[in-house]
DNA sequence: CGGAATCCACTGTGATACTG
DNA sequence: CAGTATCACAGTGGATTCCG
């Protein structure tokens, strides 16, 4: 694909079938990578902080676990998310960023939170809370 | 919030103090509802089919069994994203169709298009294959 | 300080068989 | 046709302890 279309444009295509040898959800494979209980926590924090500790992290995201953090992080890393910077000094301490294509979902968060927004009001009761 | 702003400027706000009552990612929430390994891809097929029904998605979703499609669906619809309308003809069938609420979703997934051909190539391996 | 290692509970996923 | 019911399994999430 040469140029950017929209996403309607995109499955006009793949509806005529001038797009065949993705076979697939275009936007599934991002979002598998971000599944999980905390990424979006932890790239949300980068946001805010541009670089950020371990320690901070795990004060954050209050209820995360050593274990879950550190899983977390390298998956982002492994991603291409994150860049993961270590300092051995004394105190040592590690540093996480953003990588561009980390930045790069910026637009991508906007959109989600432009969604959010709008459809804050109608979310729909999956279960109606008991009046007791 | 009045007016939407960009997710940098939400971040500045954030950052300022100015919103403190949300204390927590707003991307998450959406993505937490989307989680799991076939949510975007029957939202995609809704794309393609505008409506589709449940056979239909079975033989496009290749590798989905029946209790995992009956329970993405039945997510997807409590989290208000599709609708089911059921027909008690002969043959009896049933057809999936977007609601507002998901066809908004499409902003999202453009910017996830344009994210995905912007960075196609620079996915990191994140475990090299081994040569057998 | 920033993890790693271990163990454990839970739940997401899947295969199979059966039903209105 | 469009599910439901059951069971099995694997991966995720979590608590605790220990290490460089």
């Amino acid at each position: 694909m040469d140029k950017i279309m929209t996403y309607e444009e995109y499955l006009r295509d793949v509806k005529k079938g001038i797009v065949t040898d993705l076979g697939n959800c275009p936007v599934t494979p991002l979002l598998l990578m971000l599944q999980g209980k905390w990424k979006t926590q932890i790239l949300y924090e980068l946001c805010i902080h541009d670089t950020v500790r371990f320690s901070t992290l795990k004060k954050e995201l209050s209820g995360i676990t050593n274990t879950m953090l550190t899983n977390s992080l390298r998956e982002l890393e492994a991603d291409g998310f994150i860049n993961r910077v270590q300092f051995n000094e004394i105190p040592p301490h590690v540093e996480y960023s953003f990588t561009e294509r980390g930045r790069d979902l910026m637009p991508i968060f906007y959109e989600i939170m432009v969604w959010g927004f709008k459809h804050e009001s109608d979310q729909p009761k999956k279960d109606q809370p008991k009046n007791d």
